[in-house]
DNA sequence: ATTAGAATTAGAATGATTCTAATATCTCAT
DNA sequence: ATGAGATATTAGAATCATTCTAATTCTAAT
């Protein structure tokens, strides 16, 4: 299976990996991974679930988000989005771009600089949370 | 000292943790920090390294920056702005936004939700390194 | 069927951070 | 100035997420 970047072979456990997460929308972190993955996959282990977490990753099937210090999340919505995190309940909610966005032209990166990536995340407090707190 | 957040007692320890941040452009780690802190304060610990980083993220005099997985970086600009980080060197460098430029706007978040802080980070490859690539 | 190359595994090792419990130091009311 | 209570600092242990290692199993092409 190739999709944007190397070949992975889509093995049993790869594709499990891949399935939990594609009908996941809250982010999961590995241990959530690998947790949801055993109920259909009984044998697998956490070290199979990083593995398979870092050849979808680098193969462009899924993506990796560091939100805050600890573990890392992971994510298989590609299109391009931002990461909204609730500091109160830790919830992390997709938001998408408006069409005409085009972020580098807003900074002045210095010359000669070439962009691979953005990674955007916007921290604060959802609407629940928000509601609560009042 | 009170500058932005809640009030925090400005001790040698910290006062000096405080100065390395201020005088370096690096981003760096809490190692560095504890490395560079030793030269003019000897006796400090890399554990009072992390309690006056803590002390000074929360007070608002310093922020925290997780741009990859591994350490957490430190910086002690406070005006607004993004940083660019070079996969090939690690080098980052901090870049100003445009005057008119209010990023909110451009993705939907969900009513309700209240922004505190945002945390952009453009990975990519800095001029010299691309230029080595050639 | 045989075999080289991947994938998978359990468990050990690592690295960054946080916790703990014991001093040391500071502040404030006396 | 003095002593009590609060805060800061320390070394080292503990924790947590991740990565590594070495052994085993699977896969796909001869």
């Amino acid at each position: 299976m190739a999709l944007l970047g190397a070949d992975v072979r889509l093995t049993p456990h790869r594709r499990e990996v891949f399935e939990v997460l594609a009908s996941s929308t809250d982010h999961p972190t590995a241990t959530d991974v690998f947790d949801r993955a055993k109920v259909r996959s009984p044998g697998i282990s956490l070290a199979t679930v990083y593995n398979c977490l870092e050849h979808l990753t680098s193969a462009g099937l899924i993506k990796q988000v560091h939100l805050e210090r600890g573990q890392s999340r992971y994510c298989a919505n590609l299109h391009e989005h931002v990461h909204f995190h609730c500091e109160t309940c830790g919830k992390v909610i997709d938001a998408h771009p408006a069409a005409d966005f085009d972020p580098a032209k807003f900074w002045n990166l210095p010359k000669g600089t070439k962009v691979t990536r953005m990674d955007i995340a916007i921290h604060g407090t959802c609407d629940a949370c928000a509601q609560k707190d009042l």
